[in-house]
DNA sequence: CCATATTAGATAGTGTTACTATCTACCCTG
DNA sequence: CAGGGTAGATAGTAACACTATCTAATATGG
């Protein structure tokens, strides 16, 4: 197919394919000519991960280069595609602020406490680290409670999201990728549909306030765990 | 205290804070002259505010400046200031990659499956369609067991983001807005730090490889769900 | 009390990011 | 064989978040 086809199908002006083409986040097409060039199957996935990860993702050009550089190169195995992933997307949250001295005891008591283990290197130390300091800056730090069941609750997706991965080894390092990026909004709309949800009735500001019995429910199976409607 | 001592015990440069102040984003000092003005506490919560929604939370100054508007609007309820977080946050991700048609018929049926109600032009609904349509787009929809696995994560950590909130209107509307909006990170870091370590053994390119019944465990209590460990 | 540093406030400049526009061939199609 | 699409290169733009500089006034230490 031509470029024109690959921009609507992908609905991705043409300017801005050949800005990813001279950026090399997307490969050339295949040439037939001076000024010829064909795109295949792989060109439109290709941009529509790249559209995916930028536009719902929130990743930067040069994050999703490398990623798409990790998925690329066969000799990155899927958990260092991952841990790439993983080093490119965390410095802007983090390095900001100043070289932050905030100590990692309390993360690294929680991971001991849940048995997880990050390489060496691993910029999420520091990540969660930062975060955390963050809000006990903001006067709001968050107990060791809550941290659990974050923890729990981020173990329950992770369990989801290496569910059924495909075989073949570069589908299954996008697909973890993928995974790992392109669900983060999914995780944090669901969230904040929660807290709105939470938050309607308590206030009584709104037109039809729920009843106090008519709490949020789960649809079927699983715990109800502990409960704890303050506010 | 003068523009200096809030510059350093925030750890912001001073032209930073009048950029601030320019923009509204900080309240100007208490004047005492023609060139000077003393700042206090105040001051350095909401500077401190503004870094982190910045730094940790990702958040563009527009609107970092939204949310500050409704917590200084005593009119404004908590629920609406969520409302008002929320609508500013959503626009980018969302009302990029044209006038998404995604159909929302799945968002619906999950929210009333979950009794979850949110207002009427609420735009975590189109969000959620759109983060769910690239996910399609690029080959890796989410089952609606996995999408009901992530709501369950989502509602119980909004449970615990609404403990205990204090009294004052003023200062729970903060906490809700931060408890929103800077947890959010954390959720994401303990996510990834929970692929990480379970894409680590799987491949075994790591020096000390965890043997197969070391695997991730809750601290204590709880159950252990549905666990399923493909790749 | 005066030299130096600091401050308020305004205006203008900078660096980054992610495109977008334009240009010069060239070539394919009707 | 004209008109439009195409490749590739160069340059321009818009948004964003600061950062630098300037003026005039004031605080402060020796």
């Amino acid at each position: 197919m031509r470029i024109s086809e690959l921009s609507s199908r992908c609905e991705v002006p043409i300017p801005t394919i050949k800005f990813y083409l001279r950026e090399g986040l997307l490969p050339r097409g295949e040439r037939s000519g001076a000024n010829q060039a064909s795109y295949g199957e792989l060109h439109v996935r290709r941009l529509r991960l790249i559209r995916g990860l930028v536009e719902v993702g929130g990743l930067k050009l040069e994050v999703v280069r490398r990623v798409i550089d990790a998925l690329d190169d066969d000799s990155v195995s899927l958990h260092d595609a991952l841990g790439r992933a993983h080093s490119s997307l965390m410095p802007p949250p983090v390095v900001v602020g100043r070289p932050t001295h905030t100590p990692t005891v309390h993360v690294d008591a929680l991971l001991r406490r849940w048995g997880w283990s990050l390489h060496a290197g691993s910029p999420l130390r520091a990540a969660l680290a930062a975060a955390l300091g963050a809000l006990e800056q903001v006067g709001r730090p968050m107990s060791a409670e809550a941290l659990d069941g974050y923890a729990t609750a981020a173990a329950d997706v992770a369990a989801l999201d290496v569910d059924q991965l495909p075989a073949d080894r570069t589908l299954a390092v996008e697909a973890a990728v993928v995974g790992t990026l392109m669900r983060e909004p999914v995780l944090l709309i669901l969230r904040r549909m929660a807290h709105e949800d939470r938050s309607s009735p308590q206030i009584g500001r709104r037109a039809s306030p729920r009843k106090a019995d008519e709490e949020p429910h789960r649809p079927d199976q699983e715990n109800s765990k502990k409960r704890d409607d303050a506010l």
